[in-house]
DNA sequence: GAAATAACTTAACGCTGTTAAGTTACCAGC
DNA sequence: GCTGGTAACTTAACAGCGTTAAGTTATTTC
Protein backbone atom coordinates (compact mmCIF):
# COMPACT_ATOMS: atom_id res chain seq x y z
CA UNK A 1 0.00 0.00 0.00
CA UNK A 2 2.82 2.58 0.91
CA UNK A 3 0.32 5.16 2.33
CA UNK A 4 1.15 3.16 5.83
CA UNK A 5 4.65 4.03 5.41
CA UNK A 6 4.32 7.48 4.44
CA UNK A 7 2.19 7.95 7.39
CA UNK A 8 4.55 6.96 9.20
CA UNK A 9 7.22 9.09 7.96
CA UNK A 10 5.34 12.39 8.77
CA UNK A 11 4.31 11.17 12.20
CA UNK A 12 7.87 10.60 12.77
CA UNK A 13 8.75 14.24 11.06
CA UNK A 14 6.11 16.10 13.27
CA UNK A 15 7.97 14.75 16.48
CA UNK A 16 10.90 15.86 15.00
CA UNK A 17 9.44 19.47 14.25
CA UNK A 18 8.21 19.39 17.59
CA UNK A 19 11.39 18.79 19.54
CA UNK A 20 13.21 21.20 17.05
CA UNK A 21 10.73 23.92 17.94
CA UNK A 22 11.03 22.96 21.88
CA UNK A 23 14.90 22.67 21.61
CA UNK A 24 15.08 26.19 19.92
CA UNK A 25 12.47 28.05 22.57
CA UNK A 26 13.75 26.51 25.71
CA UNK A 27 17.44 27.63 24.62
CA UNK A 28 16.03 30.86 23.05
CA UNK A 29 13.46 31.79 26.36
CA UNK A 30 15.10 29.35 28.87
CA UNK A 31 13.14 26.03 29.81
CA UNK A 32 10.85 28.29 33.01
CA UNK A 33 9.67 30.35 30.34
CA UNK A 34 8.19 28.03 27.76
CA UNK A 35 4.60 27.05 27.87
CA UNK A 36 3.40 24.01 25.81
CA UNK A 37 1.18 26.71 24.29
CA UNK A 38 3.87 28.31 23.21
CA UNK A 39 5.40 24.87 21.66
CA UNK A 40 2.50 24.75 19.80
CA UNK A 41 1.22 27.93 18.40
CA UNK A 42 4.91 27.51 16.82
CA UNK A 43 4.40 24.51 15.02
CA UNK A 44 0.60 25.51 14.23
CA UNK A 45 -0.89 22.53 16.22
CA UNK A 46 -3.22 22.69 19.55
CA UNK A 47 -1.34 22.18 22.40
CA UNK A 48 -2.61 18.99 23.29
CA UNK A 49 -1.47 17.47 20.16
CA UNK A 50 1.81 17.32 21.78
CA UNK A 51 0.72 15.05 24.08
CA UNK A 52 0.17 12.68 21.48
CA UNK A 53 3.81 12.84 20.88
CA UNK A 54 5.99 13.17 24.53
CA UNK A 55 4.49 12.26 27.82
CA UNK A 56 4.54 15.79 29.51
CA UNK A 57 7.22 19.04 29.39
CA UNK A 58 9.69 17.17 31.14
CA UNK A 59 9.80 13.81 28.79
CA UNK A 60 10.09 16.68 25.78
CA UNK A 61 13.06 17.95 27.69
CA UNK A 62 14.27 14.20 28.47
CA UNK A 63 14.91 13.98 24.64
CA UNK A 64 16.41 16.86 23.75
CA UNK A 65 18.80 16.28 26.18
CA UNK A 66 19.90 12.69 25.58
CA UNK A 67 20.00 13.96 22.27
CA UNK A 68 22.91 16.90 23.17
CA UNK A 69 24.37 14.80 25.38
CA UNK A 70 25.07 12.21 22.58
CA UNK A 71 27.14 14.98 20.85
CA UNK A 72 29.21 15.33 24.41
CA UNK A 73 29.55 11.44 24.83
CA UNK A 74 30.62 11.85 20.94
CA UNK A 75 33.17 14.54 21.94
CA UNK A 76 34.53 12.56 24.64
CA UNK A 77 35.04 9.39 22.64
CA UNK A 78 37.47 11.58 19.66
CA UNK A 79 39.35 13.17 22.72
CA UNK A 80 40.99 9.50 24.42
CA UNK A 81 41.47 8.48 20.84
CA UNK A 82 43.30 11.58 19.87
CA UNK A 83 45.57 11.88 22.80
CA UNK A 84 48.32 9.80 23.90
CA UNK A 85 49.24 11.01 27.23
CA UNK A 86 46.55 10.39 29.84
CA UNK A 87 46.88 13.27 30.98
CA UNK A 88 46.81 15.79 28.60
CA UNK A 89 43.19 13.69 27.34
CA UNK A 90 42.20 14.35 30.97
CA UNK A 91 42.94 17.64 30.62
CA UNK A 92 41.36 18.25 27.15
CA UNK A 93 38.46 16.57 28.63
CA UNK A 94 37.37 18.38 30.93
CA UNK A 95 37.88 21.59 28.74
CA UNK A 96 35.17 20.00 26.12
CA UNK A 97 33.38 19.57 28.99
CA UNK A 98 33.00 22.91 30.54
CA UNK A 99 32.90 24.33 26.36
CA UNK A 100 30.06 21.84 26.23
CA UNK A 101 27.97 23.28 28.74
CA UNK A 102 28.81 26.56 28.22
CA UNK A 103 27.81 25.67 24.14
CA UNK A 104 24.33 24.20 25.56
CA UNK A 105 23.33 26.31 28.49
CA UNK A 106 20.04 25.27 28.43
CA UNK A 107 20.30 21.44 28.20
CA UNK A 108 23.56 21.77 30.78
CA UNK A 109 21.25 23.55 33.41
CA UNK A 110 18.65 20.97 32.95
CA UNK A 111 20.60 18.03 33.20
CA UNK A 112 22.86 18.41 35.73
CA UNK A 113 21.38 21.93 37.53
CA UNK A 114 18.06 20.97 38.51
CA UNK A 115 17.04 17.89 40.35
CA UNK A 116 15.19 16.31 38.06
CA UNK A 117 16.26 12.52 37.99
CA UNK A 118 14.84 12.09 41.54
CA UNK A 119 11.55 14.04 40.92
CA UNK A 120 8.45 11.62 39.48
CA UNK A 121 8.76 14.33 36.73
CA UNK A 122 11.65 11.78 34.99
CA UNK A 123 10.12 8.48 36.26
CA UNK A 124 11.26 6.04 33.42
CA UNK A 125 14.18 8.11 32.61
CA UNK A 126 16.44 7.00 35.05
CA UNK A 127 20.02 7.93 35.90
CA UNK A 128 21.42 4.59 35.01
CA UNK A 129 22.00 4.33 31.19
CA UNK A 130 21.49 7.97 30.34
CA UNK A 131 24.20 9.92 28.76
CA UNK A 132 24.63 12.00 31.31
CA UNK A 133 26.25 8.61 33.24
CA UNK A 134 27.84 7.74 30.21
CA UNK A 135 30.11 10.94 29.85
CA UNK A 136 30.78 10.28 33.65
CA UNK A 137 32.09 7.34 32.68
CA UNK A 138 34.59 8.88 30.49
CA UNK A 139 36.21 10.74 33.25
CA UNK A 140 36.65 7.76 35.41
CA UNK A 141 38.22 6.11 32.33
CA UNK A 142 40.56 8.81 32.32
CA UNK A 143 41.53 9.08 35.71
CA UNK A 144 42.38 5.39 35.60
CA UNK A 145 44.68 5.62 33.08
CA UNK A 146 46.84 8.43 34.74
CA UNK A 147 47.01 6.11 37.89
CA UNK A 148 48.08 3.08 36.01
CA UNK A 149 50.67 5.07 34.27
CA UNK A 150 51.35 6.57 37.56
CA UNK A 151 51.42 10.13 36.38
CA UNK A 152 49.02 10.65 38.88
CA UNK A 153 49.98 9.72 42.86
CA UNK A 154 47.85 6.51 44.82
CA UNK A 155 44.75 8.38 44.43
CA UNK A 156 41.09 7.16 45.39
CA UNK A 157 40.09 6.89 41.48
CA UNK A 158 35.99 7.17 42.18
CA UNK A 159 36.70 10.38 44.81
CA UNK A 160 38.88 11.92 42.29
CA UNK A 161 36.66 11.51 39.12
CA UNK A 162 34.02 13.04 41.89
CA UNK A 163 36.06 15.97 42.92
CA UNK A 164 37.52 16.67 39.50
CA UNK A 165 33.84 16.70 38.11
CA UNK A 166 32.68 19.00 40.76
CA UNK A 167 35.35 21.32 39.90
CA UNK A 168 34.51 21.43 36.12
CA UNK A 169 30.66 21.08 37.10
CA UNK A 170 30.65 24.40 39.22
CA UNK A 171 33.56 26.21 36.48
CA UNK A 172 30.45 25.46 33.86
CA UNK A 173 27.60 26.18 36.13
CA UNK A 174 28.90 29.65 37.24
CA UNK A 175 29.59 30.53 34.00
CA UNK A 176 26.20 30.06 32.61
CA UNK A 177 24.46 31.60 35.82
CA UNK A 178 26.79 34.22 36.75
CA UNK A 179 27.25 35.68 33.41
CA UNK A 180 27.66 39.40 35.25
CA UNK A 181 29.78 37.99 37.63
CA UNK A 182 33.10 39.98 36.82
CA UNK A 183 35.30 36.98 35.66
CA UNK A 184 38.69 36.85 34.48
CA UNK A 185 39.28 35.65 31.01
CA UNK A 186 37.36 32.55 30.10
CA UNK A 187 40.09 30.26 29.21
CA UNK A 188 42.76 31.87 31.80
CA UNK A 189 40.32 30.67 34.37
CA UNK A 190 39.47 27.48 33.00
CA UNK A 191 42.73 26.27 32.38
CA UNK A 192 43.93 27.41 35.94
CA UNK A 193 41.60 25.40 37.52
CA UNK A 194 41.79 22.67 35.82
CA UNK A 195 45.92 22.90 35.96
CA UNK A 196 45.55 23.40 39.36
CA UNK A 197 44.06 20.19 39.99
CA UNK A 198 45.74 18.37 37.99
CA UNK A 199 49.29 19.51 39.44
CA UNK A 200 47.22 18.89 42.89
CA UNK A 201 47.01 15.17 41.73
CA UNK A 202 50.38 14.89 40.66
CA UNK A 203 52.12 15.57 43.90
CA UNK B 1 0.58 57.95 72.88
CA UNK B 2 2.24 54.66 72.20
CA UNK B 3 -0.52 53.57 69.74
CA UNK B 4 2.10 54.41 67.19
CA UNK B 5 4.48 52.55 68.38
CA UNK B 6 2.55 49.47 68.82
CA UNK B 7 1.11 49.30 65.36
CA UNK B 8 4.63 49.02 64.07
CA UNK B 9 6.08 46.68 66.03
CA UNK B 10 3.10 44.76 65.10
CA UNK B 11 3.68 45.32 61.74
CA UNK B 12 7.23 44.28 61.83
CA UNK B 13 5.98 40.96 64.00
CA UNK B 14 3.62 40.26 61.02
CA UNK B 15 6.54 40.79 58.52
CA UNK B 16 8.73 38.41 60.62
CA UNK B 17 6.04 36.28 60.42
CA UNK B 18 5.77 36.35 57.01
CA UNK B 19 9.62 35.21 56.68
CA UNK B 20 9.33 32.68 58.76
CA UNK B 21 6.55 30.93 57.30
CA UNK B 22 7.89 31.52 53.89
CA UNK B 23 11.30 30.14 55.01
CA UNK B 24 9.77 27.18 56.59
CA UNK B 25 7.56 26.28 53.70
CA UNK B 26 10.61 26.93 50.96
CA UNK B 27 12.93 24.54 53.16
CA UNK B 28 10.34 21.80 53.25
CA UNK B 29 8.62 21.79 49.69
CA UNK B 30 11.00 24.19 47.60
CA UNK B 31 10.79 27.50 46.09
CA UNK B 32 9.15 26.19 43.17
CA UNK B 33 6.61 24.29 44.65
CA UNK B 34 5.40 26.96 47.45
CA UNK B 35 2.58 29.62 46.01
CA UNK B 36 1.64 33.12 47.70
CA UNK B 37 -1.58 31.25 48.98
CA UNK B 38 0.04 28.78 50.89
CA UNK B 39 2.17 31.07 52.59
CA UNK B 40 -0.56 32.96 53.26
CA UNK B 41 -2.99 30.03 54.74
CA UNK B 42 0.06 29.30 57.00
CA UNK B 43 -0.04 33.12 58.69
CA UNK B 44 -3.95 33.00 58.21
CA UNK B 45 -3.98 35.84 56.15
CA UNK B 46 -5.18 36.37 52.63
CA UNK B 47 -2.53 36.40 50.19
CA UNK B 48 -2.57 39.88 48.87
CA UNK B 49 -1.36 41.38 52.34
CA UNK B 50 2.14 39.47 51.68
CA UNK B 51 2.12 42.34 48.82
CA UNK B 52 2.03 44.97 51.57
CA UNK B 53 5.18 43.81 52.89
CA UNK B 54 7.43 42.26 50.40
CA UNK B 55 7.22 43.49 46.69
CA UNK B 56 7.20 39.74 44.88
CA UNK B 57 7.81 35.86 45.18
CA UNK B 58 11.22 36.96 44.68
CA UNK B 59 11.48 39.74 46.86
CA UNK B 60 10.31 37.28 50.14
CA UNK B 61 13.12 34.78 48.86
CA UNK B 62 16.04 37.87 48.61
CA UNK B 63 15.38 38.55 52.28
CA UNK B 64 14.81 34.98 53.02
CA UNK B 65 18.52 34.85 51.91
CA UNK B 66 20.51 38.03 52.60
CA UNK B 67 19.26 36.97 56.34
CA UNK B 68 21.12 33.59 55.95
CA UNK B 69 23.85 34.93 54.11
CA UNK B 70 24.52 37.08 57.30
CA UNK B 71 25.22 33.61 58.86
CA UNK B 72 27.63 32.60 55.97
CA UNK B 73 29.39 35.49 56.61
CA UNK B 74 29.53 35.18 60.30
CA UNK B 75 30.78 31.90 59.93
CA UNK B 76 34.05 32.95 57.46
CA UNK B 77 34.55 35.78 60.33
CA UNK B 78 34.91 33.31 62.77
CA UNK B 79 37.08 31.18 60.75
CA UNK B 80 39.71 34.01 59.87
CA UNK B 81 39.85 35.09 63.51
CA UNK B 82 40.20 31.57 65.07
CA UNK B 83 43.41 30.60 62.63
CA UNK B 84 46.33 31.78 62.43
CA UNK B 85 47.76 29.74 59.20
CA UNK B 86 46.30 31.04 56.23
CA UNK B 87 46.17 27.90 54.61
CA UNK B 88 44.11 26.51 57.32
CA UNK B 89 41.87 29.40 57.29
CA UNK B 90 41.33 29.47 53.57
CA UNK B 91 40.60 25.13 54.03
CA UNK B 92 38.51 25.99 57.13
CA UNK B 93 36.61 28.77 55.10
CA UNK B 94 36.13 26.53 52.01
CA UNK B 95 34.71 23.36 54.53
CA UNK B 96 32.65 25.77 56.04
CA UNK B 97 30.87 27.29 52.37
CA UNK B 98 29.83 24.11 51.77
CA UNK B 99 28.88 22.62 54.99
CA UNK B 100 27.05 25.80 54.48
CA UNK B 101 25.46 25.31 51.66
CA UNK B 102 24.17 21.98 52.59
CA UNK B 103 22.72 23.61 56.05
CA UNK B 104 20.34 25.35 53.89
CA UNK B 105 20.13 23.85 50.41
CA UNK B 106 17.29 26.14 49.02
CA UNK B 107 18.55 29.28 50.01
CA UNK B 108 21.81 28.18 48.73
CA UNK B 109 19.65 27.14 45.33
CA UNK B 110 18.30 30.54 45.13
CA UNK B 111 21.27 32.97 45.68
CA UNK B 112 23.83 30.57 43.40
CA UNK B 113 22.31 28.11 41.07
CA UNK B 114 19.41 30.33 39.35
CA UNK B 115 20.18 33.56 37.17
CA UNK B 116 18.04 35.80 39.83
CA UNK B 117 20.56 38.14 40.04
CA UNK B 118 20.15 39.64 36.38
CA UNK B 119 16.26 39.30 35.63
CA UNK B 120 13.97 41.85 36.23
CA UNK B 121 13.11 40.17 39.45
CA UNK B 122 16.14 41.19 40.71
CA UNK B 123 16.22 44.85 40.13
CA UNK B 124 16.93 46.71 43.23
CA UNK B 125 18.76 44.04 44.31
CA UNK B 126 22.16 44.42 43.34
CA UNK B 127 24.94 41.62 43.75
CA UNK B 128 26.93 44.98 44.88
CA UNK B 129 26.89 45.20 48.45
CA UNK B 130 25.04 42.36 48.99
CA UNK B 131 25.71 39.57 51.96
CA UNK B 132 27.18 37.00 49.11
CA UNK B 133 29.63 39.24 47.60
CA UNK B 134 30.95 40.23 51.06
CA UNK B 135 31.77 36.02 51.24
CA UNK B 136 33.41 36.00 48.33
CA UNK B 137 35.40 38.89 49.79
CA UNK B 138 36.65 36.45 52.54
CA UNK B 139 37.98 33.75 49.90
CA UNK B 140 40.33 36.48 48.30
CA UNK B 141 41.20 37.88 51.74
CA UNK B 142 42.58 34.35 52.37
CA UNK B 143 44.33 33.76 48.98
CA UNK B 144 46.02 37.06 49.26
CA UNK B 145 47.31 36.02 52.93
CA UNK B 146 48.42 32.69 51.27
CA UNK B 147 50.29 34.19 48.81
CA UNK B 148 51.63 37.19 50.60
CA UNK B 149 53.23 34.85 53.46
CA UNK B 150 54.44 32.31 50.51
CA UNK B 151 52.27 29.59 51.46
CA UNK B 152 51.08 29.64 47.50
CA UNK B 153 53.04 30.25 44.90
CA UNK B 154 53.05 33.90 42.96
CA UNK B 155 49.10 32.74 41.49
CA UNK B 156 46.93 35.36 39.62
CA UNK B 157 44.69 36.22 42.79
CA UNK B 158 41.30 36.75 41.38
CA UNK B 159 41.88 34.19 39.13
CA UNK B 160 42.64 31.52 41.96
CA UNK B 161 39.91 32.93 43.84
CA UNK B 162 37.46 32.37 41.26
CA UNK B 163 38.79 28.74 40.40
CA UNK B 164 38.33 28.05 44.30
CA UNK B 165 34.77 29.10 44.26
CA UNK B 166 33.87 27.60 41.10
CA UNK B 167 35.32 24.09 42.47
CA UNK B 168 33.77 24.17 46.02
CA UNK B 169 30.41 25.69 44.34
CA UNK B 170 30.62 22.85 42.08
CA UNK B 171 30.47 20.55 45.66
CA UNK B 172 28.08 22.29 46.95
CA UNK B 173 25.30 22.12 43.96
CA UNK B 174 25.90 18.96 42.67
CA UNK B 175 25.54 17.55 46.17
CA UNK B 176 22.44 19.63 46.73
CA UNK B 177 21.27 18.41 43.04
CA UNK B 178 21.94 14.48 42.47
CA UNK B 179 21.70 13.58 45.92
CA UNK B 180 20.57 9.79 44.38
CA UNK B 181 24.35 9.51 43.17
CA UNK B 182 26.26 7.09 44.65
CA UNK B 183 28.51 9.82 45.70
CA UNK B 184 32.03 8.44 47.62
CA UNK B 185 31.84 9.43 51.57
CA UNK B 186 31.18 13.39 51.77
CA UNK B 187 33.85 14.48 54.38
CA UNK B 188 36.17 12.23 52.56
CA UNK B 189 35.17 13.92 49.13
CA UNK B 190 34.86 17.33 49.89
CA UNK B 191 38.46 16.90 51.90
CA UNK B 192 40.16 15.32 48.92
CA UNK B 193 39.04 17.94 46.21
CA UNK B 194 40.02 21.29 49.44
CA UNK B 195 43.03 19.40 49.55
CA UNK B 196 43.93 18.82 45.74
CA UNK B 197 43.53 22.00 45.32
CA UNK B 198 45.81 23.29 47.68
CA UNK B 199 48.05 21.61 47.42
CA UNK B 200 48.33 22.54 43.60
CA UNK B 201 48.42 26.03 44.67
CA UNK B 202 51.70 25.14 46.69
CA UNK B 203 53.25 23.35 44.32
C1' DG C 1 -21.28 1.54 2.03
C1' DA C 2 -20.49 0.75 7.31
C1' DA C 3 -17.44 0.30 11.01
C1' DA C 4 -13.20 1.25 13.02
C1' DT C 5 -9.27 3.82 13.88
C1' DA C 6 -5.89 7.38 13.84
C1' DA C 7 -4.97 12.37 14.20
C1' DC C 8 -6.11 16.29 15.92
C1' DT C 9 -9.02 20.00 18.48
C1' DT C 10 -12.24 22.12 21.91
C1' DA C 11 -13.30 22.94 26.38
C1' DA C 12 -12.37 22.54 30.81
C1' DC C 13 -10.03 21.80 35.61
C1' DG C 14 -7.34 23.48 39.09
C1' DC C 15 -3.44 25.70 39.80
C1' DT C 16 -0.09 29.91 39.51
C1' DG C 17 1.69 35.18 40.55
C1' DT C 18 -0.19 39.46 40.71
C1' DT C 19 -3.31 43.72 40.72
C1' DA C 20 -7.43 46.88 41.23
C1' DA C 21 -11.05 47.84 43.86
C1' DG C 22 -13.54 47.42 48.01
C1' DT C 23 -14.10 46.95 53.06
C1' DT C 24 -13.17 47.55 57.82
C1' DA C 25 -11.11 49.50 61.82
C1' DC C 26 -8.65 52.90 63.99
C1' DC C 27 -6.88 57.67 64.86
C1' DA C 28 -6.48 63.00 64.52
C1' DG C 29 -8.61 67.38 64.46
C1' DC C 30 -12.46 70.20 65.16
C1' DG D 1 -18.18 63.25 70.18
C1' DC D 2 -18.54 63.34 65.65
C1' DT D 3 -16.10 63.48 60.91
C1' DG D 4 -12.56 62.85 57.58
C1' DG D 5 -8.76 60.39 56.46
C1' DT D 6 -5.67 56.72 56.42
C1' DA D 7 -3.66 52.28 57.31
C1' DA D 8 -4.51 47.32 57.10
C1' DC D 9 -6.51 43.85 55.12
C1' DT D 10 -9.78 41.13 51.84
C1' DT D 11 -12.53 39.99 47.69
C1' DA D 12 -12.66 39.25 43.05
C1' DA D 13 -10.60 39.03 39.05
C1' DC D 14 -6.97 38.64 35.14
C1' DA D 15 -4.06 36.19 32.34
C1' DG D 16 -1.35 32.59 32.27
C1' DC D 17 0.17 27.66 33.31
C1' DG D 18 0.38 21.98 32.57
C1' DT D 19 -2.66 18.62 31.72
C1' DT D 20 -6.88 15.64 30.66
C1' DA D 21 -11.52 14.03 28.94
C1' DA D 22 -14.46 14.29 25.46
C1' DG D 23 -15.52 15.41 20.84
C1' DT D 24 -14.62 15.96 15.83
C1' DT D 25 -12.87 14.91 11.41
C1' DA D 26 -10.71 12.36 7.98
C1' DT D 27 -8.83 8.10 6.37
C1' DT D 28 -8.57 3.22 6.00
C1' DT D 29 -10.40 -1.53 6.34
C1' DC D 30 -13.76 -4.96 5.63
Amino acid sequence: MGTRERREREKEALRQDILDAARELFVSEGYENVSMRKIAEKIEYSPTTIYLYFKDKGDLLYHICEETFAKLVATQEKIVRKYDDPVVALKEGCRAYVNFGLKHPDQYRLTFMMSLWETPEMDGHPYEGSMGQKAFGFLVQGVTRCVQQKKFRKVDIEATSQAIWMAIHGATSLLITDQEFPWVERHKLIGHLIDTLIIGLKA
